[in-house]
DNA sequence: GTCTATACTGAGATAGAC
DNA sequence: GTCTATCTCAGTATAGAC
C-alpha cells in the first residue's frame, strides 16, 4: 500500500497568451538564462519553465534552440542606449548647439546599461562566447567594431580641436568600448564595484584635462 | 561487393608516457579546447583525442571533467608574466635602482601574453564563463581582484610623485587590468589588432605625459 | 498553442579485460 | 595505463492528441 495520492488538478494549464506577450516572456528569460550560463549551457527545458510552458511548448515559438538564440540577438538593436536617447533626455551637455557630448554619451550610456545588468551581461558572456567561430552568433559579432563605428560616426559630436574626428575619434571610440568590456568583466567578481564610479575614472584618462575642459 | 578493406593495424596504440608528460600534453589540450569552447562546451573525448588517448583512458589521469578544469586553473598561476620575470630580462626600466617601471611591467605582460594566445583566450573565456555562481571555477576568478592587488603591491615600483602607492596605484592596477581585458575582448573580432600596438595607445592615456615621463 | 509521450543524440562516468 | 563495452543522464527535437 502507497501513500500515493491523486494530483490535484494542475491549475492554469494551457494558458494562452498574444504572440506579442509570449515572445516579451520568452525574450526576458531566454536574455537571463543565457546570460548566466551562456548559451551552450543554458536549457531549453528551463527556459520553458521560465515562461510556463513545456520545452515542446517553447519550441513552437523558436522553432529550435538556434532559433531561439537569433531571437534573442536581433532584438539587441532595440535595446541599446543610443545618442539619439542621450540627447532626447534634454541634457544640456547633448543638446549643445555645437554637437553631442561624447564623454557625456558614454556616461549616458553607462548609466543605461547599469539600468539594465541582465542585458549587459548578455552581451558580455554571448560575446566571448561567440568568439569562437563555430558558434551561432560568431558572425554578429564578430564584425561589430566595424558596425559600432559605422553607428557613431553619423553623429554630430562635439569634440576638441585636438581630437580629429576620424582616426583620433575612432581610437577614442574604440578605447572607451574596450574600457567599458573590462568594466563588465571586473563587475562580476569581487569586491563589488559601481559602474557609474569606476567609469568616472576612465572617464578621467580618456577624455583628460584640460583638452576636454568644456567638452563634456 | 563493397570496397571496404581490412583496416591496418593501428599504430602507436597504448602508447605508455611518463606521468609527467601525459599531464603537460593534456593541460595543453585542454587549455585549447576550453579557451575555444569554454568548459562547458568543450567534450572530454576531444581532448582525449588531443592526447591520443580514449575518454576513459583520460578519466584515468583526470578522474572527472571537474577533475580537468582543477588541473587547468591550478597551473595558471605558474604560467604568467610576474614582476619578477620581468625584472629578469635586465630591460634598463626593470632593473632601475629607484624601483621597477610600472607601464614598463604592463608592457611586458601584454607581449608576454601576446606570445601565449591560447593561454590569455582561456583567462578570458573562462574568467566570463565561470562568473556564473554556479560554475566550478566561479570562486577561483571572483577573488582575482584581490589577489592580483595583494601580488602586485608587494613589489617596488618607480612611481611618480603624484601618484599615492595606495589608492592611486590600486585604482590604476585596475584599470590597467580592465583595459587588458577589454583590449583581449576586441581581439576577438575584425578588423584584427596587434596586441602590443594597442596597448600603446591605452600606456599613452593611463600613464599620460608629463607626470610619467621619466617613470616608464 | 499547448500538451504528453517518446525518439534520438551527445556526453560523462564505470567495470573489467589486457 | 589504456582499452572496449556499457550504463546513465540530460538535452534537443518530433509526433500526434486536445
Amino acid at each position: 500500500m502507497t501513500t500515493q495520492q491523486q494530483d490535484p488538478p494542475a491549475v492554469r494549464r494551457r494558458v494562452r497568451l498574444t504572440p506579442e506577450q509570449r515572445q516579451a516572456q520568452i525574450l526576458e528569460a531566454a536574455t537571463r538564462l543565457i546570460a548566466r550560463h551562456g548559451f551552450t549551457g543554458m536549457a531549453l527545458a528551463d527556459v520553458a519553465q521560465g515562461v510556463g510552458l513545456t520545452q515542446a511548448g517553447l519550441l513552437h515559438h523558436v522553432g529550435s534552440k538556434e532559433g531561439l538564440l537569433e531571437l534573442v540577438v536581433s532584438q539587441l538593436y532595440d535595446r541599446r542606449g543610443t545618442p539619439d536617447d542621450y540627447v532626447a533626455t534634454g541634457d544640456p551637455a547633448a543638446t549643445h548647439p555645437d554637437g553631442i557630448s561624447l564623454p557625456g554619451y558614454f556616461r549616458f550610456l553607462v548609466a543605461f546599461n547599469a539600468a539594465r545588468p541582465e542585458l549587459l551581461r548578455l552581451y558580455t558572456v554571448l560575446g566571448v562566447e561567440a568568439s569562437s567561430p563555430e558558434h551561432p552568433a560568431h558572425p554578429y559579432f564578430l564584425d561589430r567594431p566595424d558596425q559600432v563605428w559605422g553607428f557613431y560616426r553619423g553623429f554630430a559630436w562635439r569634440l576638441p580641436p585636438e581630437v580629429g574626428p576620424f582616426d583620433g575619434l575612432r581610437d577614442l571610440v574604440e578605447m572607451t568600448i574596450e574600457a567599458m568590456d573590462g568594466l563588465q568583466i571586473r563587475s562580476f567578481r569581487r569586491p563589488a564595484v559601481d559602474l557609474a564610479t569606476e567609469w568616472a575614472k576612465f572617464e578621467r584618462v580618456l577624455y583628460p584635462a584640460p583638452v576636454w575642459d568644456g567638452y563634456r
